[in-house]
DNA sequence: AATAGTTTTGCAAATGTTTTCATTTTTGCC
DNA sequence: GGCAAAAATGAAAACATTTGCAAAACTATT
């Protein structure tokens, strides 16, 4: 019955049709106990009459909060960020906030540009993944006072809030398990760490536990491969075909070591036997491939969760000062390791 | 030096500070050449000294696009949604526009009630995945003609924009590939198919061809898993276990068909050997796996990438009407179906 | 029934921008 | 150097809402 025809449906049509005021109309949503509840019931039975939706782009031109959070995440359509970017919106929802998204693609150029995107659409606060960023992204959300939370990253001497897991930690974790079983011909297969802090942290954990275990590791067996199975593979295959293998493979993060078992299966090595393969992360799968992938868990969802609890949190004014957390880290011993077989020396 | 001390930067500010009118500025910023370059140069050196950012939210107010498409899916944490989300991000992000994600965990009345907060910071258009929402979804749509776009589904009598497979006929092909192998004993692992098209008809193709062929799958043969690797890993061992077990299993995505995978290699069967298994999707990951995941191929990049583009042509009024675009199928055969090695009759 | 106090409602200004129309400046041409 | 035409700029209205303040409508008390 609701004709809507051409006519837009603004508060002024509410007013009309309820026969009460613009400013009664807006307090009815704004603070309703301001409000008689009979005059309320006209107005909403107006509302719906209507197919009334309210417009936050003229609120927002008040002061009032846009309710929407930035989200920038390098890609969507990684294990990692999936998970940590439902949780966070899972937080969102629960808080009443929407999320605009934006993706990168790891280029912190393109970050930036996106950000001042989602700055022109008033959002209330931001999120980003890891510290690495460029400096005038750092400078603008210094000049616009905006609060941001890092997600992912532990650093105690960060510059915004961070919620995450110490990547150093992890990647010394991850070394101290292979040690621990024996092994001391070690591989790594980490990315490219030039713009990604994390993969960095990691590899840097990892070498300074090993060198700290006195052992070094060859030109040949450190290789770089992207957060791609196909490539791990392929990597890991390159590796393993020399002559004279490590025993143990160090991943980057489970994409990595996925890779690397699927790639040690294909040249009819078998996983843990001829080689151990440790991963990090312990995304979704990794605990169901078989064999289950020993890796060291950083809690995505929790450190989803938590972030986006913090930036409403800092968004709200409840809590505005800088805040750090970190998210402890577990070994997952599970079928991809085992103890090195017969020591040759 | 950009003195921003409490004082709100807004094109009033830029104005004064060029010491031009806030029309001069306004439009320099829209209509680029309608303003004398060196005006225009001004104008610039004032917004970079004061850190202006535009603010949308008042531009929306003048009848503007907002610049935002609303993206409804139902969790972003499945390798099907997040790739499809990523070509879609891509997409928008070439058309200039942003996007605001809303995740509703299959629940049908959240998903309403995203739509309406979507609605209410005006978005300019909106996404959906697949065809199955409640009633007050599609009325909803309707009533405020917003231009809105189904992603993942083909469907000839959608009453809204669709692009996407034809799950009907992606269940169908997955049949076929069976039944070309040799199997008649086929058992199938689905999810529940309540509120979930693309499920629903990917099965009732699925079966369709079975029963073409004369085939019917008995009452124990047929069971329901989540799209969950863990849950279809045990969902296959149930199935596997029996005495009388089927040679070959067609599982309703490439999640559950991976699930499968690994619970025939914990019960010690080998695949494709003793059993063959085959997927839906392609989802990334399912080449990559050992052994590579046999299914059929959705294209979802394609997908994600065409929905972006229709719905901007939508929203910019490029074409108005309602236009359905069916993506071709393709079967992949890799590694885990093979022909029915012997047969008993 | 009048008064004071309280609750409810309405008026109008304010928010940050775009755009129409009018005004001023510049340009081209004789 | 003056004039018409064209280009550039500015003033003010419009957009959809919120909110401070004032007015109106109730309540309670005497």
């Amino acid at each position: 019955m609701n004709i809507n025809h051409k006519v837009k449906i603004d508060i002024v049509a509410v007013a009309k049709a309820a026969g009460v005021s613009i400013s009664t109309v807006s307090r009815s949503f704004n603070h309703p106990d301001l409000v008689k509840a009979p005059t309320r019931k006209k107005i909403e039975r107006a509302v719906q009459k209507l197919g009334y939706i309210r417009n936050r782009a003229a609120q927002v031109m008040h002061g009032r909060r846009s309710g929407t959070i930035g989200l920038i995440v390098p890609t969507i359509d990684h294990a990692i960020f999936a998970e940590v970017t439902q949780a966070f919106s899972d937080a969102m929802d629960e808080a009443g906030f929407t999320i605009l998204i934006a993706s990168h693609g790891f280029d912190l150029e393109k970050e930036y540009l996106r950000l001042r995107k989602l700055l022109e659409h008033r959002v209330d606060g931001i999120a980003l993944i890891g510290l690495d960023h460029s400096e005038s992204t750092y400078q603008l959300l210094e000049q616009q006072r905006i609060p941001t939370v890092a997600i992912w990253n532990f650093d105690s001497t960060s510059k915004i809030s961070c919620i995450g897991a110490d990547n150093f930690e992890a990647g010394r974790m991850a070394a101290r398990h292979l040690l621990s079983l024996g092994h001391r011909d070690i591989g790594l297969i980490f990315p490219d760490t030039t713009e990604n802090d994390r993969a960095r942290n990691r590899l840097m954990g990892a070498r300074s536990e090993l060198s700290g275990a006195g052992i070094h590791v060859p030109e040949g067996w450190q290789i770089v491969s992207p957060y791609r199975i196909s490539m791990a593979k392929d990597a890991c295959k390159s590796m393993l075909r020399k002559p004279a293998r490590p025993t143990a493979l160090l991943c980057g993060n489970d994409i990595i070591a996925q890779g690397a078992v699927y790639g040690a299966m294909q040249l009819h090595l078998s996983v843990p036997q001829d080689v151990s393969i440790m991963g990090i992360g312990d995304f979704k799968g990794s605990s169901e491939m078989e064999p289950g992938l020993s890796t060291i868990r950083i809690p995505a969802k929790k450190i989803g969760r938590l972030a986006g609890k913090r930036i409403v949190k800092e968004v709200t004014g409840e809590s505005t000062q800088l805040s750090r957390q970190r998210c402890e880290l577990k070994l997952m011993t599970r079928s991809t390791t085992r103890a090195r077989l017969t020591v040759s020396t």
